[in-house]
DNA sequence: CCATATTTGTAGCATATGCTACATTTTTCC
DNA sequence: GGAAAAATGTAGCATATGCTACAAATATGG
C-alpha cells in the first residue's frame, strides 16, 4: 500500500513540476530584460551601447558585454566589438513578447487598484511567471472596466 | 540643460531600479521555497528529511544539503548530520509569510477567473513579486468576490 | 545479525551573473 | 592634432545553484 510519502510516488509531485518550471522562467528572464531594454534604447535613441545598457539594468558595463556576448551565442543580437548592439529577428520578437506582457501586467495592476509607480515595479518580475491562461484573464479584466 | 540619454542622469533610472529589485527578490526566492517546502514537509510528516525536500523541489539531495548549509548560515534552519531538518523561529516566521503570500496570490488568480491547476503554478513564481500594497489590492478583491 | 536498500555527504564539474581592477579603443573637446 | 574623458574588453574574483559519481552512514527486512 502507497506510503504518503513524497518519495513513493511515481509522478514529481506537483510542486516539483512547479519550482522546475519556475526555474526555466528564470533561465529566459536574463535574455528578455536584455532584449526588452535594447529596444527601448533603439527605439528611444536610435542605438543601443553598452553603457546605456548597464545604466538601464543596474549592472556594470562588464555584466552586459558578457551577458551580451551569451545572447549573441544564443541568436538574440549582433554586435561587433565597440560597435552598437543590434536585435536579431529572435530577439526582435522576443523583445515584443515581453514587452506585450510586460504591458498588460501593468495595465491590470492599475486596473485593481495599484499606483502606476508600484504597477511598474511589480510587473518587472511578475511579467515573467504569467502563463498564457493567466495573461488572458488579466487582459479580460482590463478590457471590463 | 539635460540630456535625454539615461547615461547624464544623476538618479539612476526607475528601470535600473526595478531590475535591482527583482534581483533582490530572487536572491531571497529559494530560501522562502524552501523553508515554505520544509514547513510543509513537518506539517504533513512530521519531519523534512533532504531526500523529501528533493522530491518536493525537483532537485537531486546534493543541492538540497548544499542550500540547507546556506540557511543554517543564515540562521533559517536547523539541523545535523543523518539527522532531520528543523526551521529555526526566523525561519518559521519567513514560511508562514512565505506561505500566506502564496495563498493569497492563488485566491486572487482564481478569483479572476484562473484555473486551480494554472493558479499554483503561476502563483510559484509570482508571490516573490508582489509588493505589499499589491498583496492588499488582490486581498481587497478577493474579499469583494 | 547481516545483506541490501536508502539516505546523506563530499568532490568536482557546469552555467549564470554580479563585481573590481586594469588595459585598450574610441570619442570628445580644446 | 593631441590630451582627456568615456566606453569597451579582459582577467579574475565572488556566490548561487544545478548536476554526476562515488563513498559513508543509516534504515530496513529477512
Amino acid at each position: 500500500m502507497p506510503s504518503p510519502r513524497p518519495s513513493s510516488r511515481k509522478r514529481p509531485p506537483d510542486s516539483a513540476v512547479h519550482q522546475r518550471r519556475t526555474r526555466e522562467q528564470h533561465a529566459q528572464e536574463r535574455a528578455q530584460d536584455y532584449v526588452e531594454a535594447i529596444a527601448d534604447l533603439i527605439a528611444e535613441h536610435g542605438e543601443a551601447r553598452a553603457t546605456d545598457l548597464a545604466k538601464s539594468l543596474g549592472v556594470t558595463h562588464v555584466t552586459v558585454i558578457r551577458t551580451v556576448q551569451r545572447l549573441q551565442r544564443e541568436g538574440l543580437v549582433k554586435t561587433q566589438p565597440y560597435r552598437s548592439i543590434f536585435l536579431t529577428d529572435s530577439g526582435r520578437r522576443l523583445a515584443m513578447q515581453a514587452k506585450a506582457r510586460h504591458d498588460t501586467v501593468i495595465a491590470f495592476l492599475e486596473a485593481i487598484g495599484v499606483s502606476p509607480k508600484v504597477a511598474r515595479a511589480d510587473a518587472e518580475g511578475i511579467e515573467h511567471h504569467v502563463s498564457r491562461e493567466t495573461l488572458a484573464a488579466f487582459e479580460r479584466f482590463v478590457a471590463a472596466q
